[in-house]
DNA sequence: AAGATGAGTGAGTAATACTTACTCATCTTA
DNA sequence: TAAGATGAGTAAGTATTACTCACTCATCTT
């Protein structure tokens, strides 16, 4: 019988925190279900009972640890509420997440995006509601005069997320160190104040 | 016997056609090796010839079309001397590129990135001495006043780079219309004069 | 006591990336 | 011109791996 998702048992979630473990050191492809079942404790069948396919659990992690990177996001900017300002901590954010929880950053960058499936999860779900949030900010930021208002405020939501992810990708990928205050700072001069001298 | 990469055969030739056909419904993962013989009118054991394997394959088209792409580019920002022009037309041409051939966008933003081997590949390195053209024009941008000099032009040469994926990203997920030149006009004000009112 | 529900098992199977031993044709060179 | 090397292409494998299915065992419900 299939499980219907409203409990957690400890099978499920020893299979989650084995995939996380894994992904450490190995890409999502390279690490087998046998694998994971071996590290978690566990039958490769008892996986297949939570998860639909081994993509399906890849997704299920990413859902996890994007709903603490959100919960964190939210609390930071809480207090504040310049449009600029909320922006500014969202980039410095996003940076120090990614430096401090690299499998969050991979999974999310780099190995979900390939196939369609992930856009019909509930992951993707989970980001799609965090990117609106940025564009109601970006939205208010216009409304008030803190923004130009010639911008395209869905672009320039894709601009910061994009420059966010790319600025941080090299580090990611090769597991160098990443000066998260010195690239926040960075991309903050560019976004808001422009490159041009 | 292994191939030995001196000669192009018409097998070779039509394996990555092949390839190349069926990523532009189908994303790489789901396209079986059997398929790519079928459609190429081949052997599976040919394939295995010429590439090492199956991602070796893929690298090996991402190679070609890159090839093209830089080629476009260098052609179109070889009559400026302008930095900001320059990297003003390097936006238009890539957001033009990823419009018109979407299935190299889906492959260089989506497909590759997932593997350490691909940053082993000949495709990588080619697109590493794009993008340390770009950064060299920073750096000219800089050396003569066009841009500003606290900016790290590492960092400037990411944000570029990512501001344009990320902004052409969600047309070429859900192969979506992309208006070129509102999205290659938008970024540059961003980048080059700020977001700020 | 009977039955339902849900966690977990373990032995499968189908698919698929990759291998290997081979043929056939063309070119080289002694 | 015979001998041999080289390279394109084949066909029948194999090993791996994601996924399935029929089952047990324990706990809860009525």
């Amino acid at each position: 019988m299939k499980h219907k998702g409203h409990t957690n048992p400890p099978g499920r979630q020893k299979t989650i925190e084995a995939l996380t473990q894994l992904m450490r050191t190995r890409d999502f492809h390279s690490v087998t279900t046998a694998e994971i079942a071996q590290r978690a404790g566990v039958t490769e069948g008892l996986i297949y009972k939570y998860f639909n396919s081994k993509k399906d659990l890849l997704y299920q992690v990413l859902d996890d640890l994007f709903a603490r990177f959100n919960e964190t996001v939210l609390e930071r900017i809480a207090g504040t509420s310049s449009a600029i300002q909320q922006l500014d901590i969202i980039i410095a954010s996003s940076i120090e997440y990614y430096a401090a929880n690299r499998v969050f950053a991979r999974i999310l960058l780099l190995e979900v995006r390939n196939s369609q499936d992930y856009f019909a999860s509930e992951a993707y779900e989970r980001v799609k509601t965090y990117a609106r949030r940025i564009q109601d900010i970006i939205d208010t930021g216009i409304a008030n005069g803190e923004i130009k208002s010639d911008i395209d405020p869905q672009i320039f939501r894709n601009v910061i997320l994009g420059a966010i992810e790319h600025a941080c990708l090299g580090e990611i990928i090769f597991s160098r160190k990443l000066d998260a205050q010195v690239v926040t700072q960075c991309i903050s001069t560019i976004l808001f104040n422009g490159a041009k001298a």
